[in-house]
DNA sequence: ATATTATTTGCAACATTATTGCAATTAATT
DNA sequence: AATTAATTGCAATAATGTTGCAAATAATAT
C-alpha cells in the first residue's frame, strides 16, 4: 500500500503537513468528503483557504475526484483506480444514504454505457444512486 | 398544453405573478436552468429570496427537478413527464456540453439499471454525461 | 549541512450564494 | 367587499468560495 508521501511525490506535489494530513483522512474515509468535514476532522489546523486550495490540487492531479450531487455541495472521494492528470478512470457508481447522508463509491458497480442521441458525443458519464446504505439496513 | 396557472393550481399553490414568470422560464427552456439564469432573465424583477424560495417550492411539488453536478451549482429542469409530489419519475439522462455548458434533459434516453451490493436498497437514480452536444459540434 | 530557490501557507479582505424573521402586500375564500 | 391565508420584499445574517501578498516551509543546489 503506499503511503502519502508516495501518493504525493508521484504527483510531482511537496510533500507538506496539511497535504499529508487531509490525505489521511480520505485514505480512512469509507465513503466521500465534503469540505466541511474536513474542517471539522482537522480540527482547524490548517487554514480554510489551505484547505480549499489542497481538495483542487488534489483534484487536478487526480489523487481525488468529484461526486456529482443535487445541493450546492462538493464532495470528493478518493480515486481507488488508476487515475492519471486529467483522465479519471472514476467510471463507478456513487451511492448516497438518504438515511446517514454518507456517499460510497461502489467501486465495483460500473457506470452502464448508454446511447445518446444523434449529435451528441460522450466525453464522461456520472451515476449516482440515493437509497438506504448497508450500514442502515 | 397546460398553462401555467393550470400547473400551479394543479400543485395547490397560489398562482402569483413570480411563479407564472419563473414558471414560463422553464417552459421555454430548452435545458435546465440555474438561480443565477432567472436573476437574469427576469432582469431582478423579484427578489433574490422570492426566487430561492420559488424554486424550492416548485421542487417539493414535483414541478421541477435537481440535477446532479460536480461543481456547487444547483441546477434545476422541468418535470416533463408525470412526476407528483415526492415521487418523480425523473428518469431521464441529464448531458451537460462541456462547450456551451448547456444542461439537457434527454427526456428520450432512460437511466438505466444497475446491480448494487447485497444490502444496498436503491430508491432513485440519476445520471448525467459530459461531452458535445448536437449545437456546438 | 547550509544556502538558495521554489512552493506552499496563513492572513486579510472581498465576493458570491443561501437562509431567516418580520412587516407589508397580494391572492384566495367567505 | 371583507376577511383570512399565503406570498413577497427588505434587512440582517450565515455559509461558502476566491484573491493578493508577505511569511513560512519544502526542495534543490552548493
Amino acid at each position: 500500500m503506499r503511503s502519502q508521501p508516495d501518493i504525493l511525490k508521484q504527483s510531482g506535489l511537496s510533500v507538506t503537513e496539511s497535504r499529508k494530513k487531509i490525505l489521511d483522512l480520505f485514505l480512512d474515509a469509507e465513503g466521500a468528503l465534503a469540505h466541511a468535514d474536513i474542517e471539522k476532522s482537522t480540527l482547524s489546523a490548517f487554514d480554510r483557504v489551505t484547505v480549499y486550495r489542497t481538495l483542487n490540487t488534489f483534484v487536478e492531479k487526480g489523487i481525488i475526484h468529484l461526486i456529482p450531487t443535487t445541493d450546492n455541495s462538493v464532495l470528493y472521494a478518493l480515486c481507488r483506480h488508476n487515475c492519471e492528470q486529467g483522465r479519471h478512470h472514476d467510471d463507478h457508481v456513487h451511492f448516497i444514504c438518504s438515511n446517514c447522508d454518507k456517499t460510497i463509491c461502489l467501486d465495483d458497480v460500473t457506470v452502464p454505457q448508454v446511447k445518446l442521441p444523434k449529435n451528441f458525443k460522450k466525453e464522461q458519464s456520472a451515476m449516482v444512486v440515493t437509497g438506504i446504505c448497508e450500514d442502515c439496513k
